[in-house]
DNA sequence: GGTGAAATTCGGATTGA
DNA sequence: TCAATCCGAATTTCACC
C-alpha cells in the first residue's frame, strides 16, 4: 500500500496530506502518518525541483571515465569532484576505469576546459575517456518501485 | 537574482512563497510571481521526492551499453525501454555504442535476467556491455547553476 | 514592478468515537 | 481509521508607493 504513496511523492513532490489521502481512500491524518514513517525510515531522502538542463543553457551532457593512480590521491580527487558543480554524478566502477563522471556543461568548449584543464590537472589522474550524449531518451529521478509490488 | 530561487527550489522542492521571499528579502507575492514565471518559462520541469535506492532494496546500479541494428528496430527498442522501470536513464551516445542505459535492480541475479532475458530478446539488439557500479560518490538531482552566476 | 495589510481559504494537529 | 473542530499559516486580492 505504501508503494502508492512513494509513487505519488516521486511524481509530484511534496503534496498535501488530504490529496494523498484522497488518492488512497485514506483520511488526511492517516496519510500524514504514513508519509512521516517513510521519511523516518530514510526511504525519502528529500524533495527537489526538477530543473530543465537545456533551458538552463546546459546543452552538453557527457560521461567521463577517469583512471586514477591508486590509492594515494583518491581522497583528494573525490573532494575535488564533490566541489565541481558540473559533475552531476560520480560512480566508482568495477573494471578498467576507476570512476565515471556524468557532467553537464554549456557547450563543447566548456567540456574541453573541464577535461583538459580541470580534471587532468588533478594529481593522480592518469587518463580520461569522454563519451558524449547526443540525446537523452529517458531520465527519471525515481528509482524503480515495481519490484516491491508483490506485497 | 532568480538563480537564488532556482537553488532554493532545487534543494528543497516546493516551498512556501513567504519562505522564498524571506531568503531574498522579498515579499510573498513578489516571490510567487517570480517562481511562476520560472515555471512558465519551462525552467522548472516538476517537483519530486528523492527516494533512496538502497533503502528500497535496489542494491545494484549498473550501466549497460547497447549496440543496435540501425535504424529499423530503433523505435520499438525505445518504446520497450521507456516501459522498463529498471531503466532509469537512456542516452543516445556518440561513438561505438548506440545507447547507454543506467539501471537499478535489487541484486546481480536481477541484473542477469534484465540483460540476458529482457534486453537481448529485443529485436535489433546486437550486443551489450555491462559496467557495474561499486559505489556512488555523488548523485545530484540538480544541474549546475554556477555558469549563470555572472548575471 | 514591488510592497504591505487584510481577508479568505486551506492545511494540519488534536480530540473523541 | 475516520470525523469534526480549532488553530495557525499561507495565498490571494487590493490599494498604495
Amino acid at each position: 500500500m505504501d508503494i502508492k504513496i512513494l509513487r505519488l511523492l516521486a511524481a509530484n513532490g511534496r503534496m498535501s496530506w488530504a490529496d494523498i489521502g484522497a488518492e488512497l481512500g485514506l483520511s488526511g491524518p492517516a496519510a500524514a502518518e504514513r508519509v512521516k514513517k517513510l521519511e523516518q525510515l530514510g526511504l525519502v531522502r528529500g524533495y527537489a525541483a526538477l530543473l530543465d538542463p537545456g533551458e538552463l543553457g546546459l546543452g552538453v551532457t557527457a560521461y567521463i571515465a577517469v583512471r586514477l593512480d591508486r590509492p594515494a590521491h583518491r581522497a583528494a580527487f573525490l573532494k575535488r569532484i564533490k566541489r565541481e558543480e558540473a559533475v552531476v554524478e560520480c560512480h566508482h566502477m568495477a573494471g578498467d576505469d576507476d570512476y565515471w563522471l556524468k557532467v553537464r556543461v554549456p557547450d563543447l568548449r566548456a567540456l574541453e576546459i573541464l577535461v583538459s584543464d580541470t580534471l587532468k590537472s588533478i594529481e593522480g589522474v592518469l587518463g580520461t575517456r569522454t563519451s558524449i550524449v547526443m540525446s537523452t531518451v529517458k531520465e527519471s529521478a525515481t528509482p524503480p518501485l515495481d519490484h516491491l509490488e508483490q506485497g
